[in-house]
DNA sequence: TTGAAAGCGCTAACAC
DNA sequence: GTGTTAGCGCTTTCAA
């Protein structure tokens, strides 16, 4: 029933010399063998090779990668906001982080995931200093652009999600925002929506280049940018709760709604129905993200889709090269514009 | 499969014996600094301290862990289907994983997260052979209660998300799966359904016992058991929709569907509807897990809650005592009907 | 209070 | 082919 462990000491770890004795042999001759070395003989290869098995042996890798000089393991850092305490569950971060876990495992390489206050990203190069890690991923710049790139003048191997900024020194693999804010919001215009607001946090670079695409397809549209239909609502939907619902109180001309995720266009059609107003038919809401779920919310939901699978793919891929101490571009991935039934 | 990291232009890495030629003291006199021994003057400390700090060193980890022969890695084991390629990606799982990396965060503790074939979880245990970890979370039985027993055997300190069994060796923590068929069931049962599907593979232990709630139902309602009404559907949505379609198809009378996750729930309302069935009037569903999500799907979800950040402190937790040679029991953690529209 | 030296488990010259 | 030996970067006796 209960699982029952010795008390205290648990057993010594079997070592090389332990398979070396017991299979009358030196340590180096051991080490050649399961390391597939060819100036070992055949049968005695085979012999080690089995015993070994046998034993659950495993030749212990902080001592080989210390002996080595090498490390076979990034780091991945999802930042938090400690403030609030906000754990990691926007699905969308946790979504990354799979396809980042799944590129890794494909590729053989070990991930140590962390989380880090957003406040101080510059915590993470800690990681690489002490040898945890050789690389590092991190999840959104957040507000610290400049501590990133103080790593990177470090000659830290980062790779960023997030968007690409002027002046930048890191490599960075994002969405294009820009295109993705703008065919949100042309969306809408085209289907004769006027009062368009725009939800999100633009002193993040990610909202702020939607919304720079955002103010685009306005510009293109021949329509003004009112200031007042921007909301300045974070990412993860804990707390803007209250000032959503004001925000939306106050401005019942809104009859469209550019949201910076999923999350926030779920929250914004939950308050928009508190005050009686019908999606899309009194006012259209487009997501950003298109997570999974997306096609299954209530109603569906038309929003940006971010190729998840690709970001993770792409951000290991650049990491990998600035590793072999090849120069890493920023890479921006495509997005387009799903329709679904909040925004038609 | 080693990835080698050749540091090209890669400044080397600076260490202690640096730091000591620099502060004009000996390696031992810094290690001491560094780690806080009174044994070294009051001053010195200071001047080694801030010097390190101002150079950004920090202690090799490998080669202390060597030397302390200690390790402060937690290893997460994501069991995935190597056949259909099945990537990490149910929303459960993942914000289990999240709810994990929280809880190791708050405590210090690294986290090293892999995928392993779930045909041969026990390879999970060269993790630990290899001391990349000291401790074990695997994310579900799967089909190989078996392979865990064996681990346990070998005393490796391992706690499992699942289902407890008899004659379980290893110390899991899960939600109370039959309790949760049971509220399911039994909900659907009161609002006067009388032909109730399970989508479920009852070969994995935690929709066995769901299973196993679901027939307590139907038994205390005086229904009888339909094998028929039982489809073998898998956790994650990807392959099963022909069958799922089929079975639908060639049974009309079901009037209410206890699915055992939310993912398997929204399928079966997609196919339903293709069947021109309605949802809840036709047939009722309901889900399993009360994903963060389940309250803004189409329609909202009813569904059986599983606490997850309590199932993330709970697997630390354990897996805690286990490496502190005390003896970890089974945890069944409580389980709740949210009813929402699908069921109502 | 500090330093010299041994050794954690492994690999790779360099012998033989 | 195989064994001997010298470290990888650190901590910790033991001496001074």
């Amino acid at each position: 029933m209960s699982a029952e462990y010795p008390s205290k000491q648990e057993q010594r770890r079997l070592q090389m010399s332990d398979i070396a004795r017991l299979a009358g042999v030196s340590v180096s001759t051991v080490s050649r063998a399961l390391s597939g070395s060819r100036l070992v003989n055949d049968e005695t290869r085979q012999r080690i090779t089995e015993l070994a098995r046998s034993l659950n042996y495993s030749i212990n890798l902080g001592a080989q990668n210390l002996r080595l000089q090498k490390n076979n393991t990034v780091a991945v850092v999802v930042p938090f906001d400690a403030q609030s305490r906000q754990h990691i569950s926007d699905p969308f971060f946790l979504s990354i982080v799979g396809a980042i876990a799944d590129e890794l495992t494909d590729r053989g390489i070990d991930m140590l995931l962390s989380r880090v206050d957003a406040e101080r990203l510059d915590l993470a190069a800690q990681i690489i200093d002490s040898g945890k890690a050789t690389g590092l991923l991190v999840i959104g710049q957040w507000r610290h652009h400049d501590q990133l790139n103080d790593m990177a003048a470090r000659k830290l191997p980062v790779v960023v999600w997030g968007a690409q900024m002027p002046q930048q020194l890191y490599c960075n693999v994002g969405g294009d925002n820009r295109l993705g804010g703008d065919l949100a919001t042309r969306h809408l215009l085209d289907a004769g929506r006027r009062h368009i607001a725009f939800l999100g946090d633009a002193e993040l670079p990610e909202v702020m280049m939607r919304r720079a695409g955002y103010w685009d397809a306005l510009e293109r549209a021949g329509q003004p940018r009112t200031p007042g239909l921007e909301l300045k609502a974070p990412f993860d939907v804990s707390s803007g709760r209250a000032a959503m619902e004001r925000f939306f109180a106050e401005h019942r001309a809104i009859d469209g709604v550019v949201a910076c995720s999923d999350l926030l266009a779920l929250q914004a059609i939950q308050v928009l129905r508190s005050l009686d107003r019908e999606v899309p038919a009194d006012v259209a809401v487009c997501g950003y993200d298109d997570m999974p779920l997306a096609a299954y919310c209530d109603p569906p939901l038309t929003s940006v889709h971010q190729p998840v699978a690709q970001a993770g793919a792409q951000l290991v891929e650049q990491l990998m090269a600035l590793l072999n101490g090849q120069t890493a571009l920023p890479v921006t991935l495509p997005v387009h514009l799903v329709v679904r039934q909040s925004a038609p």
